[in-house]
DNA sequence: CAGTGGTCTAGACCACTGA
DNA sequence: CAGTGGTCTAGACCACTGA
């Protein structure tokens, strides 16, 4: 059994469904009539339909029978790879270059930072992101110590890059991620050896393990030598 | 029957893997146990193992078992609305200002024209997305008119907004999005009305209907007025 | 009220793979 | 080679809802 028959009778849809063979509001034919076509079960059938509701290609509904749904195409898979990986892929060398890092109580009136540290102190790292040893990125982070505990021995955590130690020792489980463009400070163009009031791409990213949060990064790419790449397809969700 | 069994099973382990009491690398009972435990035949189990599976949350390994599994959090879910349906939802007025269009050939030896064009046509456009009144982005947009024959009798596509227009006759099943940073030029910081040489977010987008190409479109947004946001949960994929 | 999907049972045979 | 998951069968009862 190399291709499991519910596979392929799903994989037969999906590829009639993005072909536009069939259209959206199409309907599909009913589970008896599948398992006549296929000589198979009904389970084996629903198994196949429910892989399709899940990816949202079908809706389904009693005594009215299965249809193709309209496309709500408003949603695309964002990579955000892990950044060390990324440049190593690229087949440049990388290194993160600390810039400080030090432990401190949050902000008083700062929300975010009071949520972040969730009671407990937050620990603050400043960095760069250098690929063969030219800066690509400035990043800024804030971890909640009372989530991470023992980052006080972070003996470690800047000999990787924090975001690979924080990925290895605490996987987070949802995230947000803000995307936006702006110039770079004196200061922060000085650090990244760029020109002053060049466009930088801006990723800021909060993440939660649960319902406790880990981490606020910012990071600050050098415009003209990154960007970020989207992808969508329809056949995302359930078939991966 | 309102909440499932096999939903029920799904979404204890959900919590539980969620909440870090199961960790990564724990095991899980095996679809025997889980049957007398629950008091269900196996297929229930399985059923709610398998959307488990989907969502990313487990690794099974035949003899093994079933396993709490590593995450693998480089994908997340952008939100690509549609530009005038979220500038109403900021409670702001939208409106497209074009700028011109014309019917011309693809630019020789520039590939991804070529291949846009589908052996046909492109249909260039360009405009001004504005905010009540003011210019948000600057949209450049190119249609393979092979892939879309009326937009010949394009009264009607500049007066909503072109990519509305297209996502209601043409929807799309695959897109492929570039976000970047750079400094816009003058031609582009007047249409604009910013300061030269002010950082914009670069958003590109090639999109496909199956395997045809549809349009490539670059929409620059001034740098201080626009955000892109991405969200991610573990429980995307089957889930939803 | 009859057609359709949602869920579940109690089995079965097999493929894989690690103890 | 035995334990585990992958797949499938041939039924069943029920909930929902639109003809």
């Amino acid at each position: 059994m190399r291709q499991p028959l519910h596979e392929r009778i799903r994989s037969d849809f999906e590829a009639r469904i993005l072909s536009g063979a069939l259209a959206p509001g199409d309907r599909l034919p009913i589970e008896q009539e599948l398992m006549q076509h296929y000589g198979c079960a009904r389970m084996t059938v629903n198994k196949a339909l429910s892989a399709l509701l899940a990816a949202g290609l079908i809706d389904r509904r009693k005594r009215a029978g299965t249809f193709v749904a309209r496309p709500r195409m408003h949603s695309m898979v964002l990579d955000v790879p892990d950044l060390p990986s990324q440049i190593r892929e690229r087949g440049q060398t990388y290194a993160y270059e600390p810039i400080g890092h030090r432990s401190r109580p949050p902000m008083p009136g700062v929300e975010d930072e009071v949520q972040l540290a969730g009671g407990g102190d937050l620990f603050e790292l400043e960095g760069l992101h250098l690929a063969d040893g030219i800066p690509l990125a400035l990043e800024f982070r804030l971890i909640s110590v009372a989530a991470v505990p023992d980052i006080g021995d972070a003996a470690d955590i800047e000999a990787i890059s924090p975001g690979s130690w924080l990925l290895k020792h605490v996987p987070w489980t949802e995230a947000e991620t803000r995307i936006s463009a702006l110039d770079a400070t004196p200061e922060e163009a000085r650090l990244l050896g760029i020109p002053q009031r060049s466009a930088c791409l801006c990723v800021e990213r909060r993440t939660w393990r649960g319902s406790d949060r880990i981490t606020y990064v910012r990071q600050l790419f050098v415009g003209n030598s990154y960007d970020l790449v989207a992808r969508f397809g329809a056949t995302n969700g359930a078939t991966r």
